[in-house]
DNA sequence: TGACATCTACTAGTTAACTAGTACGTAATG
DNA sequence: CATTACGTACTAGTTAACTAGTAGATGTCA
């Protein structure tokens, strides 16, 4: 008994993706982005449009005789509230865990960590 | 036709927590945490635990009549690898976004920027 | 105009995650 | 010894994600 999410799924990122950063595509944009990876079917590609529609992720609209889908939240708002589920389900929406983890997670050179600390310290 | 991940789900990190929590625990232990938060069947935790088993995140050693579940890798390395898929899969493999959405997540306050600057200074 | 390309709508099959029931064995207890 | 409690094994149903095929409409072009 599975509860309905309205997340995206690892799939649907993608496809996302390619839509942000085009700023608009149709199925074949996105169909011919995804091939140049992988093999994956034309349909497959419309169907995950479409359902992307559905969650109110894209907008469709008819432009000759195909859609052009268009995002419907900005890609800066949909990541920003994947971290905040993320830090949410692991570690239980402390984001403090996860500064520490990122810090630890790489050998850091001193240039990165002045890096860092002038992100820190230029944000209001 | 899904591709098999061997990644923790949703209810699976759930019952980790309460393992790693507790050092090891019995099913009922778990259905026991678990309770408290929602309703839940027993059996439902004891599948997902042996699903955990069989996914290699816990070992199962015979204590009375009962199996006792301990985790087979440390919370610290399994979050960090969660971590890991996580930059991958929505930053592509790029920390410093993620940096960047921590940062203007939250009002940091005048102490809390000073604290993250002391733990990147802090770490070799 | 006939062949072919292109696009949508509809249908459907697979896997993982999640859920829980039933059957059955064993231990405890009156 | 009969009943109850507790534990496992096995089975199975639902939903989301992912995948792709078929049918049918329409446009294109030789």
């Amino acid at each position: 008994m599975g509860k309905p999410r309205a997340t995206l799924a690892r799939q649907e990122l993608v496809i996302m993706k390619v839509i942000w950063r085009n700023g608009s595509a149709t199925v074949r944009d996105v169909y011919e982005a995804l091939r140049e990876q992988r093999r994956i079917a034309y349909t497959t590609v419309m169907t995950t449009m479409n359902v992307l529609a559905d969650k109110g992720y894209l907008h469709r609209g008819l432009e000759g005789r195909a859609y052009r889908y268009r995002p419907a939240h900005p890609e800066d708002a949909v990541v920003k509230s994947m971290v905040q589920e993320f830090i949410d389900r692991v570690f239980d929406g402390a984001s403090r865990p996860l500064f520490q983890h990122l810090v630890e997670r790489e050998r850091l050179t001193e240039a990165e960590r002045a890096e860092l600390v002038r992100l820190i310290e230029r944000t209001e």
